[in-house]
DNA sequence: ATGAATGCATACTAATTTAGTAGGAGATTA
DNA sequence: TAATCTCCTACTAAATTAGTATGCATTCAT
């Protein structure tokens, strides 16, 4: 497996909200209805707020909301506001930036299929 | 990231075979030329060669060689089999099964064309 | 005002995966 | 027969991922 739980958990939450939109929900009705831990859920969509993907509100009744339209937003930007990085592959060591590397086409080719594809979905087909 | 060093190593190894093939080298000399631990690229070589990607010779001046022509070889197939799987989420939780993930059509979509982009490169052309 | 519900922040722990090590049996060649 | 390999299994260390705990700050409804 390649992706970790948060871009999954993360994209499940967006797409909620992307149902939701523009209602406000709070991450506790969100985690009852995908099945995630409240407290696991709420740092990843801090980490969504903070990249302006989502818009809170705090206080009694607050909750999340996207950012903006389902149909603006991409699934590659989500992805890889919480998983950090889309390359597949971390070639940092210096056999590889002398260029005696022979995978890196390999990763780098990779990497670009992956943008296209995820840049290449809309949130608000997910729902 | 999202794939391990064991996808690099293989890769690495296999094209260091290519370029000798179809020359018998040691895990030894792969290990120095490649900069990588010799017991760990061992066991990494060892399951390449049980999926029938390269052949042995055993005993002094032993070692490995590519199991056919590197024009022969998918990159798609190397990575596949030192990583387990291409899929890049395990999406095995009921919520899944039952369709009510949001998220599948996403890594539906993405092993599609991570597939098509690493089944599309021949060892070849890693050298 | 006050209490309940919610976001926000940080620190800690548990579980899992990845990477690497250790030791040795068996095969082959010079 | 000694050196050099593959092959096999078990163990350990490091890193990452997932989840928990605690509490303050903010807002709304009453």
């Amino acid at each position: 497996m390649r992706f970790s739980t948060r871009a999954e958990y993360g994209l499940r939450a967006m797409a909620n909200l992307a149902q939701n939109y523009p209602k406000c929900i709070s991450v506790k009705d969100i985690s009852k209805v995908e099945g995630i831990s409240v407290k696991y859920l709420e740092r990843l969509i801090q980490e969504l707020r903070k990249n302006n993907l989502v818009k809170s509100s705090k206080g009694k009744n607050g909750g999340y909301t996207l950012a903006r339209n389902p149909k603006l937003l991409k699934v590659g930007k989500i992805v890889e506001t919480l998983e950090g990085t889309i390359a597949p592959m971390k070639c940092n060591e210096a056999h590889c930036k002398i260029g005696g590397c022979s995978s890196r086409m390999v990763w780098n080719k990779l990497e670009i299929q992956i943008r296209k594809t995820l840049y290449g979905i809309k949130l608000s087909e997910l729902i």
